[in-house]
DNA sequence: TTGTTTCCCATCAAATCCCATGTTATCCCA
DNA sequence: TGGGATAACATGGGATTTGATGGGAAACAA
């Protein structure tokens, strides 16, 4: 699961550390890295590991082929993402177009959300930190286990 | 998994380097190349890999032979398809009939969207995806966990 | 022949690999 | 518990490989 919040610098090459703990938590499978794409919803990146994408391809194939929501989905998730491996040293290389999406300059904040990640400018986050946390106080009530008990891996 | 895009150039010769990641994702069986058709739904390519058109095949064997449907989506895929091999750079030669269904001119768009990709006109798939990012916005809680658990992590 | 397709080789830029280094965190033992 | 030894992590730069592309020669077809 992918936790917490790390600050990375971005090099001269575009590359970037991703946090040791979120590489051990894609680790395993066939493809050593992450997949990477601009968020939709506005100035940050969206990632995650092999086992999201599968999740995605599910959620999308349930749907029915010609629903224009659907190919937009595919087109905006699986057109737009792009697979990162690591180096051997951990680090990836964000291509120009998504860390300009983001305003990524010279440093980038990973911030673990469960399943996936995101990837901020580090000011913008700080911004989108302090208003979450308002907001999660002001909502707080809406957590709550869900009626019947399910399982969720470690 | 097909994913992300890619433009490249189409020379003289109508030939087209495939994105090396699709290459890939396609290579280890015997038929070293990819199957392209004109899609029916508009001026763009559908492509894929031979474990594309062996589901296809499949669910359309499901349905029942003399089915008008099944007529039309057998001719529409297998009978279109084309089945283009690479060369020892990778590239394919793009069909001069196919280029033009796509109004393809110099340069061809590979759309990587998990089982299967399409191939476009650059300009056209700028202004498509432009569009299907907004679309994707609006209607993205149409995205739904399947009803089976499953689970976090890798 | 004439035009087309396939194969082969050359080139250039960009992505990747490899090695070195500083810094921090963790371990281990007295 | 203190403190040195060790390992893990993040970072920098050079060397090497891969990927995309262009053009010519050979095989093939009309």
């Amino acid at each position: 699961m992918f936790v917490s919040t790390a600050t990375n610098g971005i090099d001269a090459k575009g590359r970037v550390s991703v946090p040791a703990s979120f590489r051990s938590n894609v680790s395993g499978g066939p493809f050593d890295g992450i997949y990477v794409w601009p968020s939709f919803d506005g100035p940050w990146l969206e990632g995650g590991g092999q086992a999201l994408m599968d999740d995605y391809l599910e959620m999308i194939e349930a749907m029915d082929p010609y629903d224009e929501a659907r190919q937009a989905l595919e087109q905006s998730i699986f057109g737009e993402a792009r697979t990162l491996s690591f180096d051997a040293n951990g680090r990836i290389t964000l291509p120009k177009d998504l860390a300009g999406h983001a305003g990524l300059d010279g440093k980038a904040t990973f911030v673990g959300l469960g399943r996936r990640f995101e990837i901020w400018n580090p000011d913008s986050h700080a911004r989108r930190a302090t208003s979450a946390r308002t907001f999660a106080k002001e909502n707080k009530l809406k957590l709550r286990r869900p009626s019947r008990m399910t399982e969720m891996g470690q």
